[in-house]
DNA sequence: GGAGCGATGTCCT
DNA sequence: GGACATCGCTCCG
C-alpha cells in the first residue's frame, strides 16, 4: 500500500486543508481490490462561525468525528439515500472538516461503474462527480467507514500523494446549502471534467 | 441544457 | 414535524 499522508497534514484550518487536498489520491481497499480516485473538488466547513457546518450547533452523536482528532473520515447519510465523505481537520476538540465533492477515477473504474449501477465504459465524470456519487462509486457507507483513520496504513481507506500538483485552483461559493451561501469555500481544479456543478 | 420535483432515512427542535 | 453539504428523472425550450 502507498504511504498515507501524516496526521500533521490535517492540523491546519479547513480552507488550507481543502486546497492542499486537491490533487491527492483516495484509495479504498474494497473486496480485495483497490479503488482509487484523485480529489478534484472539495468544500471547507468550519467549526465555529460557520452556520452551514454540521458542527455549528455543537457536538452530537452524529457529528462527533468532526470534533475528534484530525485525519479521520466523517461519513454521513443525507436525503434518505446518499452518503457524503468528509475528512476531519484541526486538533482534537476543535471542529473542522473538508467535504470531498468530486474525484477523478484513477483505478477500479469497472467496479465503480458496477457499484453505481452503470455500464462499464461510461464517462468517468458520471462515476464520481458529486459527493453522493463518489461515495457510491467507492463503496463508502456510514456504518463501515465513519470514524476511520485515513492516516493509518492498515486502514481500508487512506489518502496519499503521488506528487501531482494542480495547475490552477478556483474558489466559489459552496453548493447545496442555504446558510452562509455567499462565502467562497468551495475549491476545485480548474478545467477538470470530473468537477460537479459550475466549473468557472 | 436547465428548471422543477419526488424519493427516501436520520437527526434535532 | 421539518430540514437536510443529493441525484436522476421528467418536461420544456
Amino acid at each position: 500500500m502507498p504511504k498515507p499522508l501524516p496526521r500533521t497534514f490535517y492540523l491546519p484550518p479547513p480552507d488550507i486543508i481543502s486546497k492542499a487536498l486537491l490533487g491527492k489520491l483516495i484509495t479504498h481497499r474494497f473486496e480485495g481490490e483497490k479503488l482509487t480516485g484523485r480529489i478534484v473538488e472539495v468544500e471547507a466547513y468550519f467549526g465555529e462561525n460557520d452556520p452551514a457546518a454540521h458542527s455549528f450547533s455543537g457536538k452530537t452523536a452524529r457529528n462527533a468525528v468532526i470534533f475528534g482528532p484530525p485525519g479521520h473520515a466523517y461519513v454521513y447519510f443525507i436525503y434518505g439515500m446518499y452518503y457524503c465523505l468528509n475528512l476531519s481537520c484541526e486538533p482534537e476538540g476543535q471542529a473542522g472538516c473538508v467535504l470531498i465533492r468530486a474525484l477523478e477515477p484513477v483505478k477500479g473504474m469497472e467496479t465503480m461503474a458496477r457499484l453505481r449501477g452503470l455500464a462499464s465504459g461510461v464517462k468517468p465524470a458520471l462515476l464520481t462527480s458529486g459527493p453522493g456519487r463518489l461515495c457510491q462509486a467507492m463503496g463508502l457507507t456510514r456504518s463501515a467507514h465513519n470514524g476511520l483513520d485515513v492516516t493509518d496504513r492498515n486502514s481500508p481507506l487512506i489518502v496519499h500523494d503521488d506528487g501531482y500538483e494542480p495547475e490552477l485552483i478556483v474558489a466559489t461559493p459552496r453548493i447545496g446549502i442555504s446558510k452562509a451561501a455567499d462565502l467562497p469555500h468551495r475549491y476545485f481544479v480548474a478545467g477538470n471534467t470530473c468537477v460537479s456543478g459550475p466549473r468557472k
